[in-house]
DNA sequence: ACACAGCGTGTACAATGTACGCAAGCGCGT
DNA sequence: ACGCGCTTGCGTACATTGTACACGCTGTGT
């Protein structure tokens, strides 16, 4: 009964988007959505993301648990609350006009604040996947790679390197897929949901560039499968160049 | 006391007119773990994985919630038992002697049957963030673009293809460091008690390459935080080389 | 025939998310 | 002054969840 009502899922997600934009309200009281969301972090870093409940949370605060209710919609807005507040940890940088040192940097950045935050893996991430299904398909992607004759640590690099590059593609669909399965409204209604967020993002002027060129792309965001398919394909595509480059600039063995 | 009595075997006489009326009830077990995960992953499929619960399970096999514990140990043994499930519906190939096209394949077919449950993402996955942090980020990113010059389309891909590899590297790290935090335990003490089953695994002889090149790692994995994070960066690298030669061959572009 | 071990079940309890209603402080128009 | 409505915090109550425990049934070895 909960994921076919519709509308009310759709009434959530506009919630949501609700908080997401009103980070200025009047916030008279002692208790806030930002320090609920610093304490369910908190709670998180220390015991785990199964050990943040709202009585937990509300314990951390001093208060009572309904109380979170005036100002976090729920239970399940609260990880992506703290999702946006560990992004807020990464240290920005100004455009050096080097754009690969720049992107390098950012990476990393992030990289490391996310990492500090293991609790963000979820079903997905929680544990490396050593079934018998897995070991079955690593061990056809190494007899693929065999007559390669590289060494052990050229053929995990080059493994690890395309299960990399999966799993972070099917994180961010997945991640759209489940938003759209989850509210249970079709992608038009979806982006109708976030426009208005988006509009006051755009209004601000505090981001120029994120308003030209992401959204840019006019209705659809060009997200039919087969794009994906081929946005996919066209990165591996370039991961595999740089690394076949790679092997035949340093001989049989590599790094 | 004779009103008990009497209930109790009012009860036992039920129970007996009922067995002899349905004489369908399961004879012998219909239990078993494959068909519990299963219905798991056919919930999830269905519903989400929210929907997943022992009584929900149990009721899609008509059976009873406690019945589940004989064959899977509790909830949170579901989504490993669920991934590796999912993980078998990869269809696996022969080596054709031609590592890239090899590896793309597997890739695409993993990546769809992956995709096919949506449930797999977790906290991290729910909702493509772009909360006021995530929008911060993007914009410093594509600032650091800007003096490209390039068409809207590429900036986006450029931007996504970063964003996928420091997304999949971070999964796979913090699955890595999760698990650990979870069993509470060192990585030596993690990496004996997996001892026993890749030993199984390594003398099965079904994994010739498996055992040859990724047990070949002698007693550490090489896992320093530093070695992780050099090998983040040697994939970053890779992938930008390509994207860089990918610029310089298509367009008035950017060195 | 009889004990035993494995499997399914029913009952019971603790923990959780949250709907609902109440109370206290505040600015407002009259 | 005074009610009035709005916001904020709280307490109660209930449905839903995971699962510990003890019981009955079934087939099997002896």
């Amino acid at each position: 009964m909960a994921d076919t009502g519709g509308g009310a899922d759709a009434a959530r997600a506009e919630r949501l988007w609700a908080n997401m934009a009103a980070d200025d309200r009047p916030a008279r009281p002692v208790l806030d959505r930002r320090r609920i969301v610093e304490a369910a972090v908190r709670i998180a870093d220390a015991e785990g993301l199964a050990a943040v409940t709202m009585r937990r949370v509300a314990a951390e605060l001093g208060s009572s648990p309904m109380a979170l209710y005036r100002h976090v919609g729920g239970k399940e807005d609260l990880p992506q609350l703290m999702l946006d507040a560990v992004l807020g940890e990464v240290e920005l940088i100004e455009p050096t006009g080097d754009w690969r040192a720049d992107l390098r940097l950012l990476s990393a950045r992030r990289r490391a604040v996310l990492l500090a935050h293991t609790w963000l893996s979820g079903v997905f991430g929680a544990h490396p996947p050593f079934g018998p299904h897995a070991t079955d398909f690593i061990e056809c992607e190494l007899a693929c790679l065999d007559h390669l004759k590289a060494g052990p640590d050229t053929v995990r690099g080059i493994v690890g390197a395309v299960d990399v590059l999966v799993t972070g593609s099917v994180m961010r669909e997945m991640a759209e897929r489940e938003t759209l399965r989850g509210t249970g409204v079709s992608r038009p209604d979806a982006v109708d949901a976030a426009r208005p967020y988006l509009e006051k993002v755009a209004e601000s002027g505090r981001y120029p560039h994120f308003t030209k060129i992401m959204l840019a792309a006019p209705t659809d965001y060009g997200h039919t499968d087969d794009d994906e398919d081929a946005a996919f394909l066209g990165v591996l595509d370039c991961l595999l160049d740089g690394l076949e480059a790679r092997l035949s600039r340093s001989g049989p063995a590599a790094r």
